[in-house]
Formats: C-alpha cells, structure tokens, sequence
DNA sequence: TCCTTTCTTGCCATCAGTCTCAATTAAGTT
DNA sequence: AACTTAATTGAGACTGATGGCAAGAAAGGA
C-alpha cells in the first residue's frame, strides 16, 4: 500500500480531533489492498476477514472519512450502489460524460479542460486541488431518432 | 404553464409507445405549476390535493420519464433528497462549482466552458443539446487550513 | 494507574427510492 | 360495444444508506 495512504490519513484525523482506531486500520487496509473499485458492502466483506465485528454502519461512516480526507473518490455514475475509487492519488484528471438517457459514461482528458477548471475555480474562490469535471449530454443518436441505442446494450448486459 | 412542456410530453409518449394517463398528466400539472424546485415528497402532496389516489410509486416513475424527456432537471448537490428543477428550458447553461467539504454550490456561466462543453461532447460523439457541467473543487481556505469555513454556516443554517 | 472527556462503535430504526406483482386501464382491432 | 394487448397503477416488500443512542474505547491529565 503507498504509503502516502496512512500519511494523509493520520493527518487528517490529527488535524481535525479524530481518533486512531482499531476499525479504522482494517478498514483501510481492505480498501487500499488492490486498486479496484468496490461499494460498501464489498468492502464490508473484505473488512470483515480483518475482523469479524466491523459493523456496516462503521463502513459507511469511514467511506466518508476517507472521501473526505481526499483518499477515495465516488464513482457512483448509472448504477444503484455507490462505487469507490481507491486508485486516483496520481492522476491529474477525472472527467466524465455521461449520457442523460442511458447513464452511458465516457471518461476524457483534456488539456483545455485542465485550464478552463484552474481557470473557473480560481475566479470563484476556490483552489483547483482535485481536477474533476462532470459533463452531461445526449448521445448523438438520441439527439436524432429519440432512442438512445446503448440503453438497451447495457441493460443486456446488466449494468442497470 | 408553457404549452412546449405538453408538447414534448406527448411527443416523447408518442415516440416511445408510452400512454397517457389520469395521473401522468394530474403530476405534470402539479410539477409545473410553479417554478420552484421540489423533491418527490413534495411532488405528492401537491398531486394528491389534485387526485388523492396518486401513489408514491407513480410519482417516482413519473419523475424519471420527465427527467428522460427533457422537461425536468435532477439538482441534488449535497443534500439528501433528490430536488427537480422544473424551469430551465431556456436556460442555456447549468454549471456548478461544488466545494468538496461543505457541498457548497456555486452557479456559473462561462462563455470559454459552453465552447468547451460544445467541442467534447461532438469529439466524443455526443450531442450537446443540454448544457451543463460539474465541477469539484475545495476552497482556497480549505486547501490552505484544512478546514471549509463554509461548512459550520452551512450546518447552522441546517442545510445539511 | 485511575479518571475524565469526548470520540467511536454496533445495533437498530428510519429514510429515500426502487422493485415486484396482481389488478386495472389505455388504445387499437374486430 | 366487446375483445385483445401491453402499458400502467397502487400496495407493500425490499435495498442502500443515514441517524439516534447507549455502551465502549482512545487520549490526555492527575
């Protein structure tokens, strides 16, 4: 696990009065053990091989926490749960677009993008720390004929 | 109410093989009687007072096929209902600017992000019909303090 | 070590929203 | 009008996620 990982959060909990905990290790340990996505309850699971007591509500709680301290980020675009991102320190950019019919979602980097973003939050007071840019739009197709035709591809293959 | 609302509504029932019912045209009447922002609980109640008989579901499906046709648009930033804005359809631009710690929101327009929403959303083979964009971002006293100012107003005005 | 304070946890109730299913109803056909 | 079909509805079960609360535990001081 990188070891900024367990640096940022000691900073965090130190900086805001909160507290080292027993839960609070091994439920970072299951999330930054790979680098897939995952939701709640996976991570739950995988916590609770670290030890069996951890309790859902304790989950959801330290999801926050570490959404919060900038370690995870939500990727929850088109689908009924949650999913997590533990595999985002590195990257500069995190943009999407994401069709209004069918929750399609294009990730894109953009360097115009990178500066419009520094660019708008700046002027409006904010530091540009965490590049992320949510764009919605309308399938071409949708646009022409009402139907947008990845609906149904995804609901074959189950993604709603 | 503007007769374009009932217009696209029939049209988009019309296209998609879709009926028209008592209480789809009892909810769009509700919805759109003002233009203020509203969640679904509230969507009930105003319907109900039209035809008691509406039910919960029934306004959650109909919420959806507005959204789908274009007539409604989901605002949901940092809160934990789901708001509906039912008066944007002149609007040329939604964007938010969203401060990652308190869920502040600020609204902008941007002549340089229509430019740019235009130039991504055709590259990736989208049609930019509907304009919009979302930012994430953390405030500069944020970044510099580890703590958003915003945050405690926000939790003494109750918004969260 | 014991004590105090305050954060944290687990449990359970609750909430917003979705899903299932049988009954109903719109819309087209005969 | 009667019939057929497929969409739609209301009721209530269910799901992901949050909130309240009393018991437990971390951190610091005496």
């Amino acid at each position: 696990m990188d070891s900024r990982i367990k640096e940022r959060l000691e900073a965090h909990l130190a900086s805001s009065g909160l507290r080292r905990t027993r839960q609070r290790e091994v439920i970072v340990e299951a999330a930054f053990a790979t680098d897939d996505h995952f939701n709640a309850e996976d991570l739950l699971e995988k916590a609770r091989k670290l030890d069996r007591t951890i309790s859902r509500a304790t989950i959801y709680r330290t999801l926050q926490l570490l959404v919060e301290c900038g370690l995870l980020r939500e990727v929850d675009f088109g689908r009924d749960q949650t999913y997590y991102d533990p595999n985002f320190l590195d990257k500069p950019q995190h943009n999407h677009l994401i069709c209004l019919d069918c929750d399609r979602v294009v990730e894109f980097e953009d360097d115009n993008a990178a500066l419009l973003h520094d660019c708008i939050t700046r002027r409006l007071g904010f530091h540009p720390q965490m590049k992320s840019m949510r764009i919605e739009a309308r399938c071409d197709e949708l646009a022409r004929t009402g139907f947008c035709p990845h609906k149904k591809e995804r609901e074959a293959a189950g993604k709603n």
